[in-house]
DNA sequence: CGCATTTGACCAGCGC
DNA sequence: GCGCTGGTCAAATGCG
């Protein structure tokens, strides 16, 4: 499940003053050339609504011992996943500030790749928007962005005109949706 | 001092 | 039924 049927034509983005901002001051290189809106193929299919999709996999009392009581074994007919919408990115760094907090909460390394896959979580609180990056080994310079979930809050940092793109990443979805 | 990142462990689903 | 892989959590650490 790897394989996104990335099959979008690469063009367009006449882009003007594209700033990132990472927390990290050494990033603070923009370096987006194109956008390629990927469709991420769930195999869950129905997707319901967002406003529910409350992470209720935490029943993991302790760790280690973990003799525990509650057993997540409820989950059944939520199996169902938001849709995922996945991005393109020709980027130098796998940081892209969409206007959004994010915050980190895993990362692997995915097989077939060289490159771990990065976890992020937007901080908003009773936002449950997810989003994950990862690069392709076969070409470093390509960033995958694929987002889980839509915000339902207003953007925390203003951008110049990045918000713009940002507003036809959400069209975007809302067609493929 | 507060918050974001890091990193290892754990778990569930799927494939063989 | 076992093993693998992907996904998430949580404690510790670092940085602003």
């Amino acid at each position: 499940m790897h394989n996104y049927p990335t099959q979008f034509p690469t063009q367009q983005s006449s882009s003007s003053s594209t700033s990132f901002r990472s927390r990290h001051p050494s990033h603070r290189s923009s370096n987006m050339i194109g956008i390629t809106p990927v469709f991420g193929s769930l195999r869950g299919g129905s997707s319901s609504g967002f406003s529910g999709l409350n992470d209720e996999m935490r029943a993991r009392t302790s760790h280690g011992d973990a003799k525990n009581e509650i057993k997540p074994g409820k989950k059944k007919e939520n199996k169902v996943r938001k849709p995922r919408y996945a991005f393109q990115t020709r980027s130098q760094v796998d940081i892209l500030d969409d206007g959004y907090r994010w915050r980190k909460y895993g990362q692997k390394t995915v097989k077939n790749n060289k490159f771990p896959r990065s976890y992020y979580r937007c901080t908003h609180q009773g936002c449950n928007v997810k989003k994950q990056v990862q690069r392709l080994s076969r070409d470093e310079s390509v960033v995958v962005t694929t987002y889980e979930g839509v915000h339902s809050h207003p953007i925390e940092k203003p951008n110049d005109n990045f918000e713009d793109m940002l507003n036809q990443m959400q069209i975007y979805s809302n067609f493929w949706s």
